[in-house]
DNA sequence: CTGTTAGCGCGTTCAA
DNA sequence: TTGAACGCGCTAACAG
């Protein structure tokens, strides 16, 4: 086992002493913008530095520049293949700007996400990034507005990813579009009767994508039945159950299940199955966002794609550019319908 | 658009002021330890913080304390669904104790490692925890472990998931054994016939599963082939490939394909289909971890679970408690064989 | 180009 | 109990 001395972390002071100049000379080597500093001397510093293991303290840093260089992810629920690639995104964007990744998770609560952007606020990061956000209530949403533009009051970045409602920047899909045409591709493989699965109401994200694709039938003249369309949790769950109690309520005739995300499309699957309805072969499924997985369910799912690591480091990126400083500004990323064999074509004679 | 006047956050000082008290009792009121301080006072600071949109600095805490509240943790891919369920676990442990979570992102390279540990060392964390580090050679390992120690020596910990081979505290699966009760579970569901697929050489959970399976095979008089043992990256397109070779190579007789990692192992099940063995029919198929996705392919996989979330969380509770402090100890947490139905029981005539 | 000095926002002694 | 003063590690004026 090593010794462990439990020193103190050596300080650019220790490193100015061991190298024999001033505090403000080893500054400069060390992080100081341009070449001020001979080279000599540059030479000692480091050196100095690399013996005694020397690491700037970031939070010092950021109380003498009045700036941090972090950035605060809010998700939902990490494990979930839809916002860890959207982080796989802001991780890339922030470190590309030099900048760290400080991540938490909200599990779904107004209420924890209000509390989590309060403490995140204290890291005074330079952005804050929030995705999967909802609002339980007028009141929860008022609240979180109020700390968000507190916060940019001071100089902050807020940045919302899939979220047009709030008063700030955002990057948003076009879930309504996608749907629409992920909606005329299946008419046009031959699909003529639907049922879909959407998230809770109140959703926008799976409000848009639920009426996308029904206005893309509508122009084909084909409606969904009432009955045939339930909602569930924004999860591999929710989309399970939902799928039950579709059968439940008896979906006989129906020949694809549109749930509006991936996830839940997938637990759908399995629902199907084990009510007897295996897709493709007695029922088709397609889904939306094309998370990594979509391609090795089986069937392999039939979905509409969203270039989710995009999404992320548009987000940071959105977040840096100068015009973000005087306006909020939207970025829209597009989708592309993906046919994959959980919608095969429909036989003429069906 | 709401106005965006750049005022400076709120400082304590101005809270101080606001409730015509002295910054040390107002410090006091927001963060001191016990009451040690007047209700009336309390309640006024409270208020005036309130009215400032107050928020402490934690930078600026951090500085003045000489200790951060944050835990930095470093991962391989965040959007692997193995490193995003173990971030979760992570992330809620820290929680619990008040800590914030900096993530970073290797992209297994060890070079990249260790620039991030150094990056990382900046923000004075509690705890540093490693997972998916690979060794590229002796010389980057010791470099990381020179770079790790040093944090060490300045009082902060270290823990690393899945690796005993450094001189840290460590998370462990026991690997060996739960791949070696898989092998005998298969064993007794009548297979006789295995392949194998491997991750990268050098990879001690590769190859702690790859033994354990061997000699739980062994155990029965059984043995791989050697020609029937592949290797690929620990992803899910290196699992793809590795199929895609052990088909090339012939496995005709081979009757189950045991992968090392759940998503090697969906990869291999697209290889196998699209090369016309299909799972659980023509060919059956194991894998390791039983990932989120696992149940949810079709056919559903057969592995060996491991309690992903609970070892983040584990690892954050180790390095913060007392043992921890004094010497390196190791965590082991079990695993536990789920069957499913990509590995179907052999007929007695098979 | 270099060194001295004054802060950055906060916790924490020390007297009062 | 409260307040004044100092120090945390660092950057950014300001002189030299």
């Amino acid at each position: 086992m090593p010794e462990r001395p439990k020193t103190a972390p050596a300080t650019l002071h220790d490193v100015a002493r061991e190298a024999g100049v001033s505090l403000a000379t080893a500054s400069r080597s060390l992080n100081g913008s341009a070449r001020k500093v001979n080279d000599d001397y540059r030479q000692r510093v480091h050196e100095a530095a690399a013996r005694l293991d020397y690491s700037p303290n970031l939070s010092a840093q950021a109380v003498a520049k009045g700036a941090s260089s972090t950035v605060a992810l809010l998700v939902s629920n990490i494990a979930d293949p839809y916002f860890s690639s959207i982080a796989a995104g802001v991780i890339r964007g922030a470190e590309a700007q030099g900048l760290i990744v400080t991540m938490a998770v909200t599990e779904r609560s107004s209420a924890r996400e209000l509390q989590l952007v309060r403490t995140l606020r204290g890291q005074r990061p330079r952005v804050i990034i929030l995705t999967g956000s909802r609002f339980e209530g007028p009141r929860s949403q008022d609240a979180l507005v109020a700390e968000l533009t507190a916060f940019t009051n001071t100089g902050g970045r807020v940045v919302l990813i899939s979220q047009r409602e709030l008063p700030f920047s955002a990057v948003v899909v076009d879930n309504y579009a996608g749907a629409r045409r992920l909606a005329n591709v299946l008419f046009e493989q031959g699909y003529r009767r639907f049922a879909a699965i959407g998230g809770d109401r109140g959703l926008m994200t799976s409000g848009d994508r639920l009426s996308g694709f029904a206005d893309g039938l509508a122009e084909h003249g084909i409606a969904i039945h009432p009955d045939h369309i339930t909602r569930g949790e924004f999860t591999r769950d929710g989309g399970f159950a939902a799928a039950q109690e579709l059968l439940t309520k008896g979906i006989e005739a129906v020949q694809l299940v549109f749930a509006v995300s991936d996830v839940m499309a997938v637990g759908a699957m399995s629902a199907l199955r084990e009510g007897g309805r295996s897709a493709p072969d007695s029922i088709a499924v397609a889904g939306f966002d094309d998370i990594p997985m979509a391609r090795d369910v089986t069937p392999a799912l039939t979905t509409v794609n969203i270039p989710l690591e995009e999404v992320g480091m548009r987000a940071v990126e959105l977040a840096l550019s100068s015009t973000a400083t005087t306006s909020d500004s939207v970025v829209t990323v597009g989708t592309r319908v993906i046919v994959r064999a959980s919608t095969p074509l429909v036989r003429a004679g069906d």
